[in-house]
DNA sequence: CGTATATTGATTGTATACAATTATGTGTCC
DNA sequence: GGACACATAATTGTATACAATCAATATACG
């Protein structure tokens, strides 16, 4: 296993990152769904922690907007609204080429392999039919490819800005256009590999365009699961 | 006996995010310097809140970054370091000419009368010596921008962008060089207000490019004061 | 029967108490 | 005098208890 050279320091122990990551995981894998009530007492028993820790994960989820905390009513799993779907891809079409260009510049050797671990993991993932998983494994690719551009803040903004992919994904994807993504993301990694930033960065702002152009912005309801049920490790 | 109904009483309860802002406005006014333990106790007894508040206060404020966490160790102000200062502008550089072009397709008549307001405001704490609210206000000006561009997303990020700014202007900003901003204020909301993106976008990336030269990379210590005697309004 | 109002129940917001960890100060030994 | 070890104090991490607020049901009234 290799370690994550760049970004995050990621502490080991501590209580309230594990419960949010947890938590965190189980929307990025569409364990639960958008809307889903958060309650505290209910979470802190799944987990074993007491609602303090849980409230702490909650906030920090709020942050990344992952979730939305209603004042004296709770957190829900976030809902991004089409338009905030459209504006959240055209940031990532922003920030995203020049995350690309910059990795391109700087990844080592053992960047490169890590992030075909990611494409594999990605591809196994869709063969064993979990989509949850792929998704997630698709925005860790992204996210990655941030963390090696070396720009620890605009890899934040990243990060956030594909968490809450996740969750449009969730709600607007459709379903049909789902295979693109493999030869995508490994076209982008040959050209990192070569160091071609310029490439690099007209791949990404493609594959993004893509992406984004797959987007079904009808509405479309997802059934509920119980959070004991989805959540229950 | 029977509660007003319809009547949006500001319920006392945004406590949270009260303390919050009260810290965060005295970092920006640099009134507490980069470096400055902010303990946890101190801080509820200077406001008259439990930790609990303090506590999540923090937190939220070490999500934008403004102060840093260390695991039993406590929150201090953060302290970017040189290589963080640039990356903080080549951010804004990319993102503000972005929110800058949006403005100007989007502002109302109203928009531009709060950007004038905000000019003014920022005037007056210069003339009456008061380079920390000045700061301050620079940065609420930017923020303003991002607002009215209408991006949520982006203009969270400008908002963590501007918050790190001030700090990083507290640590190396070059004194000499604080009269350019008012007309680069100024010409940019004429831009905006004639509706002139290209020309508000290619304002902003110059007023931002200004900015970042006037930056004076040595090292340079701050004097530190006590909490008590720099909150204790 | 429908609407409006009071009461109850459940959930969040905040404060306090306890446990774990880190920082500090003192004494001993070299 | 300096370095190390231990004891003590201070601070943060977590859990629990209480108060405030909101949703829901029940009840009274038209």
């Amino acid at each position: 296993m290799t370690k994550l050279p760049t970004l995050p320091a990621k502490s080991p122990q501590a209580a309230t990152e594990k419960v949010a990551e947890a938590i965190a995981l189980a929307i990025h894998q569409h364990r639960i769904v958008p809307g889903t009530k958060l309650g505290e007492d209910e979470l802190g028993e799944i987990y074993g922690v007491s609602r303090t820790v849980v409230r702490a994960a909650l906030q920090s989820l709020a942050h990344i907007r992952l979730v939305e905390i209603k004042r004296n009513r709770g957190a829900f799993v976030a809902q991004p609204t089409r338009a905030e779907a459209l504006e959240i891809f055209e940031a990532r079409e922003l920030l995203e080429p020049r995350t690309a260009r910059s990795a391109a510049a700087n990844a080592t050797l053992e960047d490169i392999a890590l992030l075909e671990s990611h494409i594999r993991d990605e591809h196994n993932a869709l063969a064993t039919a979990d989509p949850g998983r792929a998704v997630h494994l698709s925005g860790l690719f992204h996210v990655e490819i941030a963390r090696i551009a070396g720009q620890v803040t605009i890899a934040g903004f990243v990060e956030t800005l594909i968490a809450r992919s996740s969750l449009i994904i969730a709600l607007y994807w459709r379903r049909e256009s789902a295979l693109c993504e493999k030869h995508a993301h490994h076209a982008l990694v040959k050209a990192i590999a070569d160091g071609d930033g310029d490439r690099a960065a007209d791949l990404m702002r493609s594959h993004l365009v893509d992406l984004h152009t797959a987007l079904d912005l009808r509405d479309r309801s997802v059934p509920a699961r119980s959070l004991k049920e989805a959540l229950g490790a």
